[in-house]
DNA sequence: GCATGTCAAGTTGTG
DNA sequence: CACAACTTGACATGC
C-alpha cells in the first residue's frame, strides 16, 4: 500500500482558524517572552491534534509536522514551559494516532557547517527529535527528521565527510530518525552523491522526484529511485511535486511548486509512502486520488 | 478586514 | 548582483 500525505498545513482547518504553525517575530518574542510562547505552543499542538484527527478520519496516513510548532524553542527548554503538562499530554495524544508523522527542518540546518552554524543546527534538530520523543514515536526513519546537506563549501566529498563526523554529536534518537534528501541545485547533492554519506553513517536517502528532474546527475529517475530505495531499513518515504512553471505559471521560477499534482507518480513497483509537496495541501492529495488513484496502481482498492 | 512592509538562521544560482 | 528559493508564508501594523 502506498500512502500519500502532505505538509504542515490543512487548508480546510486553516480557514477555520486551526493551525499548528503560529509564530511570532523576534520583537514580539522579546516583548512577551516565554509565557506567550508557551500559549502559542499549546495552541499549535492542539491545532496539530485536530489536523491529525482530520487526516485519520479522511484516511490520510502520512503528514509532515511543521517546524514552527514550538515558536522560538531554541531559546528555552520545552519542558520548562508553563503549559508543558498540557502540551505533553496533547503531544502524547497526537502520537497515539495511526499516522506516519515526519518533519523537515529548515534550510538553516547545516550538519556540515561549523561553529555557531553547527551548534544552532544541532539545537534545532534535537528540538524536533524531542517533540517526537514526547509523542512517543520510535526513533527510526518511519518518523524521519529530514534535511538537506545544504551546502558544498567548495568540496562536495569533504563536506560529506564533515557531515558524517558531526553526526556523532547527535543524540541516539535523533541519529535514528535523521534522513537526507537530494537537492535541486547543480552544485549540490544528487541521490548518487548522497550514497557515500549513507554508507558512512547509515542515514537513508529521501528521493525527491522534482529535485531529481532539476538536477539528475548521471542517474535516470528509475535508477535514482531504486538507489534511494535501497538505503531504507523501513518503508521509504519520498517527496513529489509538479513544476509550477510547467503547469500553472510559465514565468514561475523553475524550482517553484505547483498548487496541485498533474502527473501520475511512478513508484516502479515498490511500496513507498509519498509526501505531496503541493501548495494546495490536502486538496492536492484528494484531487490526486480522484484523478490518478493510488500510485500503487490498485485504484479504488 | 485588508493591504503592505517586514520578518532568526545559511547557502546557492537564477533572473 | 540582489534576492528568491529551499523548510512553510505569515506577523504586525495602519488604514
Amino acid at each position: 500500500m502506498i500512502n500519500l500525505g502532505y505538509a504542515c498545513i490543512n487548508i480546510n482547518l486553516n480557514d477555520q482558524g486551526v493551525s499548528s504553525s503560529k509564530g511570532m517575530i523576534r520583537r514580539t518574542f522579546l516583548e512577551k517572552g516565554v509565557q506567550y510562547a508557551s500559549q502559542i505552543a499549546l495552541q499549535n499542538v492542539q491545532g496539530l491534534l485536530q489536523i491529525v484527527e482530520w487526516n485519520v478520519q479522511q484516511g490520510i496516513k502520512v503528514f509532515r509536522v511543521s517546524s514552527d510548532l514550538m515558536p522560538w524553542a531554541s531559546e528555552y527548554n520545552i519542558s520548562e514551559l508553563p503549559d508543558f503538562p498540557e502540551i505533553r499530554a496533547t503531544l502524547e495524544a497526537v502520537g497515539r494516532h495511526n499516522i506516519r508523522l515526519t518533519t523537515h527542518p529548515g534550510p538553516f540546518n547545516k550538519m556540515a557547517g561549523s561553529g555557531a552554524t553547527l551548534n544552532n543546527t544541532i539545537r534545532d534538530l534535537e528540538i524536533h527529535s524531542e517533540v517526537f520523543d514526547l509523542m512517543g514515536l520510535p526513533a527510526t526513519p518511519m518518523h524521519k527528521i529530514n534535511i538537506h546537506v545544504g551546502g558544498a563549501y567548495g568540496d562536495k566529498d569533504e563536506t560529506i565527510r564533515r557531515f558524517a563526523r558531526n553526526f556523532s554529536l547527535l543524540s541516539q534518537n535523533l541519529r535514528g530518525r535523521l534522513s537526507v534528501e537530494n537537492d535541486d541545485k547543480a552544485g549540490l547533492y544528487t541521490v548518487a552523491d548522497l550514497v557515500p554519506l549513507h554508507e558512512m553513517i547509515g542515514v537513508p536517502i529521501v528521493f525527491d522526484y522534482f529535485h531529481h528532474k532539476l538536477h539528475p546527475g548521471n542517474l535516470s529517475e528509475e535508477e535514482a529511485f531504486h538507489t534511494a530505495f535501497a538505503t531504507w531499513r523501513v518503508k521509504p518515504i519520498f517527496h513529489f511535486s509538479s513544476s509550477r512553471r510547467d503547469w500553472e505559471e510559465p514565468t514561475a521560477k523553475r524550482e517553484a511548486h505547483a498548487d496541485f499534482i498533474y502527473e501520475p507518480i511512478n513508484t516502479y513497483g515498490k511500496e513507498v509512502d509519498i509526501v505531496l509537496e503541493a501548495k494546495m495541501k490536502e486538496l492536492a492529495v484528494q484531487r490526486y486520488m480522484e484523478q490518478f488513484g493510488n500510485p500503487g496502481g490498485n485504484v479504488g482498492a
